[in-house]
DNA sequence: TCAACCTCTCAACTAATATTGATATATTGA
DNA sequence: TCAATATATCAATATTAGTTGAGAGGTTGA
């Protein structure tokens, strides 16, 4: 059911402290972040912290690998994509400029000189 | 608080019913819906729809003007592409090919061809 | 192997959210 | 104004989710 995934994913983006892991992985690109840096950056306790990224993770949104004793955790992109396909598919009717300003803030997002 | 508004949004698309009313709002297009057809649509009783209608309109997606004894709801687009940016800025770190399978999602939700 | 480090798991508590059924408000047409 | 229709509100209950602190696993370098 992709409806399932995408209301895990919506309630996984719910949560203020994992809101925060998102975007900063997001941000933080492929290479990710080790779990003890996310935790720092955006203050939370060790435990705090590993309830989120586990839920996050079951959500399908991020993807966690080992890296010594560190476990270093990325967005998963496309997940993220899909998620907005699922919201908008066949926002329009035929008529692209129903939700044309919705595609347009995407290529927003992508300008690092835009922050508004 | 931008986040705050984003947290709004993304608990009200968390839930199955909600979920459902906002998809079909933005497939309803700019007439909208009146409450009893979305209730019909998605099955649910007056007071659960009553609630979850309030719900949405509080996080600000989507809106309702009265139209003699019935209640029109719309989607309000740029609250969705406003919650799109805000989830994805500063993503690509001027690397635009990172996150542009994101940006191209957007363009396939407006093409009502395509259905995956 | 030991100590230090990084991260995860568990259980108890607290708080927030959804559902239901009954009732109330607003609008229309006769 | 009255009855029918459309929608919202309320209170009680049931369900789900987040936080905390303590402790347990793996991993590394000496």
């Amino acid at each position: 059911m992709e409806e399932e995934r995408a209301l895990a994913a919506f309630a996984a983006l719910s949560q203020e402290t994992r809101l925060r892991i998102v975007r900063l992985l997001i941000q933080a690109g492929p290479e990710g972040m080790a779990a003890g840096a996310i935790g720092e950056a955006i203050g939370a306790s060790t435990s705090r912290l590993s309830f989120h990224l586990t839920h996050l993770e079951h959500a399908g949104l991020i993807a966690s690998r080992r890296d010594g004793r560190f476990i270093i955790y990325t967005a998963i992109y496309p997940a993220f994509s899909g998620l907005i396909r699922f919201l908008m598919r066949d926002c329009c009717q035929g008529h692209p400029e129903i939700c044309a300003p919705v595609v347009a803030a995407l290529d927003c997002a992508c300008d690092p000189t835009e922050k508004a």
